[in-house]
DNA sequence: GCCGGCTGATTACAGATGTAGTCAGAAAGC
DNA sequence: GCTTTCTGACTACATCTGTAATCAGCCGGC
C-alpha cells in the first residue's frame, strides 16, 4: 500500500467516517483548523484515488468517493511500521517505553490487563 | 524536535548505536543494502546537523559526529504522534488493534502482564 | 440562449527528501 | 614539490507533499 502523508490522511478520516461523499462534502467535513480551499481538497482526492486508496463512483460529472483501504488495514501497516522501525517489531518494548515516559494512566493499565486477560482465555 | 525521514532516521541508528563517528565511518556502519555513496551519507549528516539532531566536534578538518537528542527522546516523539493520530492518544486502542491483528504472541502477552504488574506495585 | 457557478483534469510552485556531483582546500604518498 | 585522496560546503535534480490556480466543459437560473 502506498504511503500517505499528513493531510492526505486527514482526508482520508473524513471518508473512513463517512462515506461515499462528494468533493464539496469532503471538505465540508474536513477539521476547520486546516482552513483548506475546495481545491485542496479535491488535489488530495485525486493523488488518493491515483494511489490507490480511495475509489470513485460517477454520477453524473460528480464523483462519490469512498475509500478503496479499510482504516484498519492502514492503521495495521503504520503502527507495524513503528513497531518494526523502532521496536524490533515487538509490541512489549512499545509499552515498556509508553509507561517510562508516562503515557501511561492507571486506567489504561487495567484496560490493558482486562483486554489481554480476554485474550487468554 | 524537527522530523526526519527514513534515510536519515537511518543514518541516526547508527549513530546512536555508537558515537562519535566521523562521515566515513558512519558510510561504513550504514545497512549494506542502503547502497549509500559517501557523498549521500554527508549529505545525510550535514542535514541531520542543520535539523540540530546531530552534534559534532572538529578533529582537524574532519568531524566527529554524535546525536543531539536521546534515541528515546525521539521514539518517544513518533509513538506519541502515532498514537495521537490513529489511536486518540491511547494505548489501549492499540494493544487491541495489534492483538486483532494477531500481531501479539502469548509470549508477548505474558511480558505485558509482567510490566504492568510491576508497574502498579 | 447566455451567464455564473460547479466539476474533475491539469498545471504551478515551494519545501522536504533521497541521492549524488562539484568545488576548494588540506593531507599524505612518493 | 606535485599529484592523489579525503574533507566539509555547496549545488543539482527528481520525487513527494501541501497548497492552490487555471482550464474546459456542463447545469441551472433567468
Amino acid at each position: 500500500m502506498e504511503r500517505i502523508g499528513d493531510a492526505e490522511y486527514a482526508v482520508m478520516e473524513v471518508l473512513w467516517d463517512e462515506a461515499p461523499l462528494t468533493a464539496a462534502e469532503v471538505a465540508g467535513r474536513a477539521p476547520r483548523d486546516r482552513g483548506w480551499s475546495i481545491r485542496t481538497v479535491k488535489t488530495m482526492l485525486s493523488r488518493l484515488t491515483a494511489k490507490g486508496v480511495l475509489s470513485y463512483e460517477e454520477d453524473g460529472r460528480r464523483y462519490f468517493y469512498r475509500p478503496a483501504v479499510a482504516r484498519d488495514d492502514y492503521v495495521a501497516q503504520e503502527s507495524g511500521r513503528l513497531l518494526d522501525r523502532m521496536f524490533g517489531g515487538r509490541l512489549t518494548p512499545l509499552v515498556a517505553h509508553l509507561a517510562r515516559r508516562d503515557r501511561l494512566s492507571d486506567r489504561d493499565i487495567e484496560e490493558i490487563e482486562a483486554l489481554l486477560k480476554a485474550l487468554k482465555s
